[in-house]
DNA sequence: GGCAATTTGTACGTATGTATA
DNA sequence: GTATACATACGTACAAATTGC
């Protein structure tokens, strides 16, 4: 999503919206105000809140009839994969529990995508993990290289190597999960380059083809992602 | 989705111009016509056709500025797990190779999802594995229940007990794949009884509390497919 | 069936942004 | 650079359709 400046009035109001929805403002059984009561709140024409509603439910999180007013749909039909809606959740419950949810996903899909990479992922992808993983070792020592970054990098290339459209468009979601897994599981620095060591031994398996060997790499790194949160959360109990 | 004539006029026209996108007949290059030429097309305000591009917008097929029109986006950035988008692609190239990308997630996600299940599911939510695999079996013999149906059902209650939402999410998803699946599965009839075994042993496995076991008796399930399809494309080859 | 409330659809005018000459 | 033309962005006003009482 580009900075919010950037962004047209209702693609604005569809962010607040958004937000308030998931962030519990309006339920299902409140439903939302009526169009014109919106009008007045944001001070905007009805045409900006038409279109904004149209974009929420295109996104599986409103959905509005003549004299019953706009309903908030049940969380269980929101759209989960779509980005923004992703970011209104992360931004409004961003506990451990969620991200227990994240890493039990990303165990399902990037094994899996790994495994595909290694089967049939071109030449040119598997170039592309290289190249990633190439950053992470310039970063292990050098501050003004991003560990982070290339690590997002590394993962969404395999993603996209695996040359199913499926996994490749995950990318946000892996992206997301990564993100806040990374922030939970690197409390003590200087371990870099044992996660560089680890990311390159994966590489090599999707190099020389071997899907067996790279998936159980994969759920490995991941697992002990989960062992570290599920600790953390008995902590908190 | 509802039926066709119980959507309002931008979610026809929605309809329509996802279609037609998916379908290639917009494409990157042209971008699409301008408001104006489209409210001439369908003979419909400049209303109705914003809130359709912005509904289409949101779902990540177009993008729009002023002076450059309503351009096309990459395919890459489109929502594929979105309801919509996902039925208009299946609408324009129902062909095996896409079949097997769906195999490809369902191995990734099913598994997965029930040793979720046979981990974390709550008794309620077992007991709806349960009762889809009473349908199951009372389908096999009895032409007036549908054993498709509960298939789906089936899956989707699996899904559910994974107590995880992510997963949830993708009933949608799973089931249009596995909706394809068994129309190229199942030439043969009268094997109905053995495809409920092997669901029903899964459900007991989930109830046990296996969920090694289970997790590769779904791998088993889904790579048998996946074999069925290999031959089906080196066939058409 | 009639009435009221609310979204839906239409029409048109102005503003804003952006590519191109 | 500046001006111009064109396309979307935004606003207001009104008529139509739908639904609950």
């Amino acid at each position: 999503m580009a900075r919010i400046e950037n962004l047209n009035l209702s693609q604005r109001v569809t962010n607040e919206l958004g937000q308030a929805i998931i962030g519990g403002h309006y339920t299902s059984e409140s439903g939302l105000p009526t169009e014109a009561k919106l009008c007045e709140e944001y001070g905007i024409s009805r045409t900006a809140i038409r279109e904004a509603v149209k974009m929420l439910a295109a996104k599986g999180l409103i959905s509005s009839r003549p004299r019953q007013g706009i309903l908030v749909e049940p969380a269980a039909n929101w759209n989960l994969y779509d980005t923004s809606v992703l970011k209104w959740m992360l931004a409004s419950s961003p506990s451990l529990l969620i991200l227990k949810e994240f890493l039990q996903m990303r165990l399902a899909v990037e094994p899996e995508a790994a495994a595909l990479a290694a089967k049939f992922g071109s030449d040119d992808a598997i170039d592309r993990i290289e190249l990633a993983l190439d950053v992470m070792q310039q970063a292990v020592g050098d501050p003004d290289v991003s560990l982070h970054d290339a690590d997002l990098a590394f993962h969404t290339s395999i993603l996209y190597a695996s040359n199913n459209r499926f996994f490749y468009q995950l990318r946000d979601f892996i992206s997301t999960a990564l993100n806040v897994t990374i922030q939970h599981t690197t409390p003590a620095k200087g371990n870099d380059q044992s996660v560089v060591d680890d990311h390159a031994k994966i590489y090599q398996a999707i190099r020389n083809r071997q899907s067996d060997q790279v998936k159980s790499m994969m759920t490995d790194l991941i697992e002990e992602a989960i062992v570290v949160i599920e600790a953390k959360i008995k902590q908190q109990a």
